[in-house]
DNA sequence: ACCCGCACGTCAAACGCTTAACTAATCGTC
DNA sequence: GACGATTAGTTAAGCGTTTGACGTGCGGGT
């Protein structure tokens, strides 16, 4: 134990450990002590700690969708804004798959600090007893009294539409995702309005949806463009990059001129939109801010702040790429 | 509390909760409990029972790349075979950063059941004085002493040789991935050793290397493709999928035919590799399985079994497509 | 009747740490 | 030189489980 071979109490090994040495403990011992536990190689055992103090200083973040790209930006923001204090641990779900309810209540028996959850649908955490700090990733449809940080995706979406219509597209289809999906339902929605607002027609049989998948969109695609050329559309919006690629990879094959015959977008900007050819004009949304604010509410909220604005929304921004302008 | 309104004491709730009641807790009174239980929603407290136990029931998992596709796989192989005992949490590192030791050993004072280690290089974890159950994943060139399971990607490199040898290819390039990291060294070795017996032969200048990113691939081989080209070259073999994306696209950009003029191949057989155009010749390795097989491992230690073989490998299958075969 | 073993429960120690409360010693201050 | 304040350090009471050691009845065998 560290405690005698640096003749001590816990106590005092307990303070220096701490970093509340100071006013407690001489700085005589505490050299003496630090110098135990670095012989020792003795690190604080979590659990007991956790213990005693009634919380771990772990930071718990679910998520269900590991193999988004996206995701792995989200996760540097919430790193970069925790720093050392809290560690961050992850709890994946099976791809597509909620957390389980029961999976969940085992995350909080290891008594997190504090909870982040990036799952779009999430339906029991209300239920659970004494959830402690929580915030909610890209979670829109939540009632205002739980914290989240959300993406302003009906901005992007809007903002794709007005890109649109200032190049002169009349008539667009609409390729979206998995449908019931609070994130895809809100960029559909809000393109759908803001189209109609500034004189695109949608016309009939041009909204798609597929699941995410490059193979399968561009399957959805080949089966769509004969009837959406003959309605007269100029322009497909892809609700996410993937569609987009599975978009670009079918036109190419198919002899189709981008950005000539049919503007490209997407949305997301994932990597590899940037290099792409042609490159993806796609929505950008900020993932690492997004971690970043929501680790950072998540803090203050451990600290037994109150939030000053308990729903924070950041904006998205369009990247005009060449899959809807000329070189 | 569940042991009052139960009418029992709290040793007789452990024993329920944990399914250790049958000769010790009479059915009247199990149900007794299981009923107070349901009603108070309880949970048996994770931090509480680690500390008697003297373990949790977590599986920690410590990954560099968590961006990588592949590693969604290697993740979903690890949930299936843990099943539902462990809880599997994830560390993640900031990217391209290893692990480090400070982490390394806070994550050990969490008293994992058990760590699986997905890190090419990890230095110091023969240092850590008790590190219970631990696999190593995809880390070749460590001592046989320490278990691991391990991607043969030496023979699939050999594959991809073989496979250009046999379609008579006589001058070949090499683009190189990260260089020191131990997968690419035995990629690079094993091609270039096999390349040289089937009599094919590696122009000088002919071998490039560059960091993982489609656009800097993409770089690197416009750079290097003129010098290629005069030196003969028909073949240019990736060390990593994302590589060989880079070169489709900077090849399709030049007007090079694939695989007419030149032949292309990759490595880790990514998902979009099936659906690129054209789609690409490359070794699958099996990420759900190393997932599994790790995982299995780790179970067998955790309950004390010795390991029939501590060191396992896994075979890698090349994935012939377009990129290397006419249509 | 008496003893044994069995089925059912509870006790209480232990796990490793934190921290409020307490003691002891030192130091000014008037 | 006595007293409060300050500083340094310890004691011990938890934190919520688990589990080996103990009862305690009760039925069966002799």
């Amino acid at each position: 134990m560290v405690a005698e071979r640096a003749g001590v109490s816990t106590a005092t090994v307990s303070l220096v450990a701490n970093g509340k040495a100071s006013g407690r403990v001489s700085t005589t011992n505490e050299t003496k002590v630090r110098e135990a536990i670095r012989a020792l190689g003795y690190v604080v055992d979590g659990i007991g700690s956790s213990l005693a103090r009634g919380v771990s200083n772990t930071v718990i973040m679910v998520a269900p969708d590991i193999s988004n790209p996206f995701f792995a930006t989200v996760i540097a923001g919430v790193r970069s804004a925790l720093g050392s204090k809290y560690q961050l641990l992850l709890s994946v779900t099976d791809a597509g798959q909620l957390p389980s309810a029961d999976d969940t209540r085992r995350l909080l028996g290891l008594r997190p600090a504090g909870l982040l959850v990036d799952a779009p649908e999430f339906s029991f955490l209300e239920e659970l007893s004494a959830p402690g700090p929580l915030v909610l990733l890209d979670a829109p449809g939540f009632g205002p009294e739980i914290p989240a940080v959300n993406l302003d995706v009906a901005h992007g979406a809007r903002l794709v539409a007005g890109h649109l219509a200032a190049a002169g597209h009349k008539k667009v289809a609409y390729l979206d995702g998995t449908t019931g999906t609070a994130t895809f339902e809100l960029r559909r929605t809000a393109f759908l309005e803001t189209a109609a607002e500034l004189g695109m027609e949608i016309p009939a049989g041009a909204l798609a949806a597929t699941t995410i998948n490059v193979g399968l969109a561009a399957d959805a695609f080949a089966e769509a463009w004969p009837r959406w050329k003959k309605a007269g559309v100029t322009a497909v919006v892809c609700a996410t990059d993937t569609h987009a690629y599975g978009v670009l990879q079918e036109a190419r094959a198919a002899g189709i001129s981008i950005p000539g015959e049919l503007a490209v977008t997407g949305f997301d900007d994932l990597p590899y939109s940037r290099t792409s050819s042609p490159s993806l004009t796609s929505v950008n949304l900020p993932g690492e801010l997004l971690g970043r604010r929501a680790a950072e509410q998540l803090l203050r909220l451990i600290d037994g702040e109150e939030l000053q604005t308990q729903q924070v929304t950041l904006e998205s921004t369009l990247m005009v790429r060449g899959s809807t302008r000329e070189a």
